[in-house]
DNA sequence: CCCTATGTTCCCAA
DNA sequence: CTTGGGAACATAGG
């Protein structure tokens, strides 16, 4: 179930391994997923990440447009085995990638230009700017539900909001508009050092994910709050709380996380 | 049977 | 218009 991180780790080792292959054909398993196979023949320019998207860069071709949702893995194959739940391979000259997804909610589009997507600011890029502290001191919604909403700060999900705002000492329900201009310079550094290092980690293994060649991450080793409910904090050993928050499970020290 | 799940979108009510 | 709640999507696991 990928956020940031994991899209990242998938980004960067999809692009060191199909840059300047060819992409031979699409072959769709799951109607509901694509209609068509489809037989494409052009080389590949590269894979980046946009929020929690993938994108492949075609040479004279389409940009393909990965969304992972809730369960969708993919995986590098040169075996000529199948996993199960696969919705669709992209065969290469040089093995296939398998968008692998039990839940099906993952999607496949397609677009023309980079312009044609919104642009939405990366919270590894030059997002915290002063227009951006004004417009979201307007907002008075939760800290953490505007930190999810993906039009305004693209890639950080349930997990990584819970473990950015308890790095910086916020409670998952202040206000947007209670927020101090130091308060967002601790969530711009948190952000930060959170998704790096996470990156640095290949990502967060709960349950099944895995990265591009089935390895698991590392980051479930350092998280501080998310699905740590009732046991001790490890900055201060209060209990760590679970509340819901617009149906998502929400994690937090009620000590070092004030309202 | 119950509940939960790293995501997004839509409908509805306050 | 904004915000939040709930359901939906479809499946697996505890």
């Amino acid at each position: 179930m990928p956020e940031l991180p994991e899209v990242e780790t998938l980004c960067r080792q999809l692009d060191a391994t199909i840059r300047g292959a060819a992409l031979v054909a699409i072959v769709v398993y799951d109607r509901k997923l694509c209609s068509n196979d489809a037989r494409i023949g052009k080389k590949v320019l590269g894979a980046r990440r946009r929020g929690k998207e993938i994108l492949i860069f075609l040479r004279q071709g389409p940009i393909l447009r990965i969304h992972l949702r809730m369960s969708g893995r993919l995986l590098w194959k040169n075996d000529g085995q199948e996993p199960p739940h696969t919705r669709c391979k992209f065969v290469f000259d040089g093995g296939s990638l398998h968008f692998v997804d039990p839940r099906r909610f993952g999607t496949l589009a397609a677009c023309r230009n980079l312009e044609d997507l919104p642009a939405v600011p990366d919270p590894l890029g030059e997002w915290m700017t002063d227009a951006f502290i004004r417009t979201a001191s307007a907002r008075r919604l939760a800290i953490k539900s505007f930190l999810l909403d993906q039009n305004v700060i693209a890639g950080i999900g349930n997990i990584y909001a819970c473990e950015i705002l308890f790095q910086s000492g916020i409670h998952p329900w202040r206000r947007t508009a209670d927020m101090t201009r130091g308060d967002w310079i601790r969530i711009r550094g948190a952000a930060d050092a959170v998704l790096k290092k996470a990156i640095d980690c290949r990502g967060t293994t709960i349950s099944d994910w895995t990265d591009l060649y089935g390895r698991k991450g590392s980051f479930q080793n350092h998280l501080r709050v998310y699905g740590r409910e009732g046991k001790r904090c490890r900055r201060c050993s209060s209990s760590i709380a679970r509340e819901v928050m617009n149906g998502r499970g929400t994690y937090y020290c009620p000590t070092c996380q004030i309202p």
